[in-house]
DNA sequence: AGCACGCCGACT
DNA sequence: GTCGGCGTGCTC
């Protein structure tokens, strides 16, 4: 038999099928072959009699990698559809589905020695055997006797390792190694699970979720409505019926406490898939499901590729946020590929979010998803007052400082009642650069087109795209002088001001500094959900995760942050931010407040984000970006060159630019726009970063998308690195 | 992805 | 004269 190979290599030029001899072998297996005269895992995605090739020259397989076939069929069939979609590599695809140290040989097997009886005598036999005065040894063998085979671990600590090594010796007992599997968050406690009644609204989307085994649906719910409960009901009742469901999160809110949250309710049938575990932990989860040992996956994006049969339904919480669209290779969409195993499966989608995104949003106003609202937080709480405050009123009233009077207020306020606050501000560090008051000079990364960051922690200046650190300057490299000006302040300086405001005022910061071990982001919540501190300072990090009752102040410090980017996605992205970050205020009994500090007070985005406006704020954004023919009204495509060489960049783009403006001659309908630039981030580390952008009619992507693919595939220069992307979400 | 091959500049 | 840089081509 000849077998169509995969080799797991990640280049264009070794991306096609390569057929190898062998009998036996099924298609999907991870095979090892001789490949460029060395061994190389390989997948098999095919079977066929004869081949193309000189049969002279095919090699055989040299062995399985696996004993069980680790890409099912239906994995192959997503796998063309990725590569067809996103125009990624098969190594690159198929390494998503299985988990990464299943290649190179790296899956080490836990094994830990558990102990039973050796003889088949009864209890009262073996205790007749042993001397009366031997109770260690007595209650052992009774321990055993009733219950069964138990980890050797457990019998020591349980009767000493003296009383076991005698039974061995006696031949009473025995050990055995068995293989156990890795569970994450094993030691949380558990209390038994509440069973919540659901209320009117949680039913009616539980039972029009249900009634429809094959729909397509959105689910909005403004924050605090209880999308989670509708989410838990439906796992419950369609694993009930034998199917296994997929529930995605965003990368962020997968925490120990919603964990246990569904450790309680479903046990063992619930498996974890996310970047936190360890390599051993997250191949044993996959394995738990492959196996059919669990039938529920969580976790976040990777998630969706959970090695499950018989799919009943595919939950998508927040699905606005963006961690759901892979931005470096591979990139995908997480929906669309959710959408597609949905499809194969037969099974259930479900998207879910108070602040959805606009395509989706549209989505569901055409009729492809169908919409379900929930307008109203449990127990009818109203939303949070939002008092927006203008900062140039502010400013001119002499206020320069980046506390509006009446947020200190409200601070003051909250602080005194006892209740917590939150402070938002999605800028790290302690100041967003360092200028030279004398020269102008600005401390620049030597690697990426990006001024530094002060951090006043460790006192380094680094720089958040790379992550290269450098030395604080005391004086000017450029004219020598040591009179510096901070630029915009980060939440370190937050903190600081803080403690100079409050000075008995215990404040936590939460940002991609003080998160950077796997446990610190769950530490922190924690502990400030115990009241180990009044304000939680943070960055978007805090804007998702677990409710905290006691929080009554929610602060936005600069509500203008994101707008004023120039992508049409600045907006929207700052409305969903707001709104979220809003939410997190009053979800117990005292209603929240929230205070937006801006400079743009009168800006639809914020003044109907401050009313928790979605409906609002869809319908205005949704007509502007139809007028200016932005998505989900066309498409946008960006396709990137990066190399360290400027000039090569340059031709290669070139080169490309001019076959795409024939290719827009040609389809002068499909092209609304076609031009070439630099990218706003010049150069990043080390690299030249060019683009080119196009937008493409809605109608004419199936036709156009193939071509702009064959455009970048042509010659390439090997200094380049040419990625197409389909609408970006991010231009820089 | 990784390696052999082959052509040019720089050096003991 | 030789070492070694990296552009080019190939892998069933």
């Amino acid at each position: 038999m000849i077998y169509s190979v995969i080799v797991d290599l990640s280049a264009s030029e070794v991306d096609r099928i390569f057929d190898y001899k062998g009998e036996g072998y099924k298609v999907g297996a991870r095979v090892l072959v001789n490949f460029a005269n060395r061994p190389t895992e390989g997948y098999i995605i095919g079977e066929k009699e004869k081949t193309d090739y000189d049969p002279a020259k095919i090699k055989e397989i040299i062995r399985p990698l696996d004993d069980f076939v680790a890409i099912s069929p239906e994995f192959l069939q997503l796998g063309e559809f990725m590569r067809r979609e996103y125009h990624l590599r098969w190594a690159d695809v198929l390494r998503l589905f299985i988990p990464p140290q299943m290649r190179g040989n790296r899956v080490k097997v836990l094994s830990k020695q558990q102990v039973c009886l050796a003889t088949e005598d009864s209890l009262d036999v073996i205790l007749d055997s042993l001397k009366p005065n031997a109770t260690a040894q007595r209650d052992l063998v009774t321990f055993l006797y009733l219950n069964g085979a138990t980890l050797a671990e457990k019998i020591n600590a349980e009767f000493g390792n003296s009383a076991l090594r005698a039974l061995k010796q006696k031949g009473i007992v025995q050990t055995q190694d068995i293989v156990v599997r890795r569970t994450p968050y094993k030691g949380i406690p558990l209390s038994p699970p509440q069973r919540r009644t659901l209320l009117d609204a949680q039913q009616n989307a539980v039972e029009t979720v249900l009634n429809d085994r094959q729909g397509k649906f959105l689910l909005h719910g403004v924050t605090g409505s209880g999308k989670t409960e509708v989410y838990l009901t439906i796992i419950e009742r369609i694993v009930a019926e034998g199917k296994s469901c997929i529930m995605l999160v965003p990368e962020i809110s997968l925490t120990p406490g919603m964990l246990r949250q569904l450790r309680e309710r479903f046990g063992d049938n619930v498996a974890l898939l996310h970047s936190g575990l360890s390599s051993g932990e997250r191949y044993d989860e996959w394995l738990r499901l492959k196996n059919g040992e669990a039938q529920i996956a969580i976790g976040a994006r990777s998630a969706v590729f959970a090695p499950l049969k018989n799919i009943g339904a595919i939950i998508i919480d927040e699905e606005h946020d963006a961690s759901y669209i892979s931005d470096f290779n591979p990139r995908y969409n997480t929906i669309e590929v959710a959408n597609f195993r949905a499809e194969q499966n037969g099974a259930l989608l479900l998207l879910g979010s108070a602040t959805p995104s606009l395509g989706s949003y549209y989505e569901a106003k055409q009729g492809r998803l169908k919409l379900i609202e929930m307008p109203e937080r449990i127990n009818k709480k109203p939303l949070p007052h939002v008092e927006i405050v203008d900062m140039t009123q502010e400013t001119r009233s002499g206020n320069k400082g980046i506390f509006s009077r009446l947020l200190k207020e409200r601070l003051g306020e909250t602080l005194q009642k006892g209740n917590q606050a939150m402070l938002f501000l999605n800028r790290r560090g302690y100041s967003s650069f360092l200028m030279c008051t004398k020269c102008g000079y600005v401390a620049k990364c030597t690697d990426c087109d990006v001024s530094l960051t002060v951090h006043r922690d460790d006192n380094m200046l680094k720089c958040h795209y790379c992550g290269k650190h450098y030395y604080m300057l005391d004086k000017c490299p450029n004219c020598k002088e040591s009179s510096f000006r901070q630029g915009r302040i980060g939440t370190q300086q937050i903190e600081e001001l803080l403690h100079k405001l409050f000075p008995d005022v215990k404040v936590l910061r939460m940002d991609a500094d003080t998160t950077q071990t796997k446990e610190s982001h769950g530490k922190i919540l924690d502990a400030f959900a115990k009241g180990e501190a009044q304000i939680l300072v943070g960055t978007q990090m805090i804007a998702k995760g677990h409710d905290f009752p006691k929080v009554t102040l929610v602060g936005i410090l600069d509500g203008d942050q994101s707008l004023h980017h120039s992508d049409y996605l600045a907006t929207e992205r700052t409305f969903q931010l707001i709104t979220q970050v809003a939410g997190r205020s009053g979800r117990d009994r005292d209603a929240g407040t929230v205070v937006l500090q801006t400079y743009t007070p009168a800006h639809y985005c914020l003044q109907l984000a401050s009313r928790q406006d979605y409906i609002g704020f869809y319908k205005r954004e949704i007509n502007l970006r139809e007028a200016s023919a932005f998505p989900p009204f066309t498409e946008i495509v960006r396709i990137l060159y990066i190399g360290e060489k400027e000039k090569d960049c340059i031709d290669q783009l070139t080169e490309q630019y001019a076959m795409l403006s024939d290719l827009k001659r040609k389809y002068s309908t499909a092209f609304l726009y076609l031009d070439k630039m630099r990218c706003p981030l010049k150069r990043a580390e080390k690299k030249y970063r060019f683009q080119i952008l196009i937008k493409l009619s809605k109608e004419s992507v199936k036709q156009i998308i193939p071509q702009i693919y064959a455009i970048c595939d042509g010659k390439k220069r090997s200094s380049v690195q040419i990625s197409v992307e389909r609408d970006p979400q991010n231009l820089s």
